[in-house]
DNA sequence: TTTTGTTTGTCAACAGTGTTGACATGTGTC
DNA sequence: GACACATGTCAACACTGTTGACAAACAAAA
């Protein structure tokens, strides 16, 4: 043990959160080791598993803390106050899942379960589906479409996105539109949807 | 080495694709192991090496494989006259998607670069863009919708429904409508926004 | 303070993985 | 038949996730 060190981390499960979330970043969520992880800590390997059970656990911690990322990037949303809160929305959200995308996969891809994920969540973090709602009560409220088509919006718009994201990322669908504007370039075809 | 079986396998590439896909499908990508396709095969695991580079590549099989069928299934799609191809595809996509999960995740998950999926594609194999192309010029020249609208058409239309089907396989989205609906509640979304 | 128990770390081992280099065995060609 | 070449085996490497046995630090009771 080096000197200086306690014995006792202190919180070495906060730690290895925050390592495993770098190297999840840097080389996908595929290429994360625990061990890795553990040594960038400075501590055995199989210290990891008295604070997560599995090598999924810690990744199911670091797909929650994406998700709080996601969540907040949302909620604070620049756009001009004439802009729709749906298209602030858009845009982070497709900022983010653009500038994050190894992270995006790992909570989009079904490494781990939605459950898994569920018990790494932080109580008051604010889910993407329930801002969703959010901004669509507004704009239903503002404008006055026909409310049998605001049942599956979130699920529409949700899925938009995700698919725009995703598909970008992947690079499985040409540039379309330059990515600043990807955001709004969906959101356009959903509310030309509901008013038409 | 058992009685029977000759030193060389014959189509030791074929096997090995086989069983790989076999082995995704039941298990998930990230759970194939070479080593295990290799035995399942009856070969050792160092014979793999002759016909795949990677591990990546014969996943990167797997994968182009999978957009074959994937093109065949909306080719094939079902559906009455009155129907557009486009609605006829999309429900092809999606019952494609949700039926064959681990493959479709394999697919677009990010594991593997579009290029090494290329390099392994079949020649004539219809990609779901170009097939998706061809159903909406055909929509388009059957309504009188404005030109403009076309422009990023396939993108909207791909997005949509990849989306779709990957925010319901991961169980991250409430089942809004009963999934042998989604592709033409995914559609009827569409073709509001292009003809409003 | 000493004792006792619990948490949290280390260590050593297990089975399994992807991959490679050296060698063996076939197959096809002059 | 001799040769080259493609295609298999074998043994080894470094690495992984995970576990069970032990040790160190802390916290509470005596």
């Amino acid at each position: 043990m080096k000197k200086g060190q306690s014995y006792h981390h202190g919180d070495l499960g906060a730690a290895l959160l925050r390592e495993a979330l770098v190297q999840v970043e840097t080389s996908g969520a595929g290429a994360m080791s625990a061990r890795a992880v553990a040594r960038a800590v400075g501590v055995d390997a199989a210290a990891a598993y008295r604070h997560y059970k599995d090598k999924r656990a810690l990744l199911a911690a670091v797909s929650a803390q994406g998700f709080e990322a996601l969540g907040q990037s949302m909620v604070m949303g620049v756009g001009g106050a004439h802009e729709s809160l749906l298209l602030r929305q858009a845009r982070a959200y497709v900022s983010f899942g653009l500038a994050r995308g190894h992270l995006y996969r790992l909570m989009f891809g079904g490494m781990v379960s939605v459950e898994q994920v569920g018990e790494f969540k932080a109580q008051g973090a604010p889910s993407p589906y329930a801002l969703l709602t959010q901004a669509l009560d507004a704009l239903w409220e503002n404008h006055q479409w026909a409310p049998e088509r605001r049942h599956g919006a979130e699920f529409q718009t949700w899925s938009s996105l995700h698919g725009a994201v995703s598909l970008r990322l992947e690079g499985r669908a040409a540039a379309i539109v330059p990515d600043a504007q990807l955001g709004a370039f969906v959101v356009e075809g959903l509310v030309r949807s509901w008013k038409g």
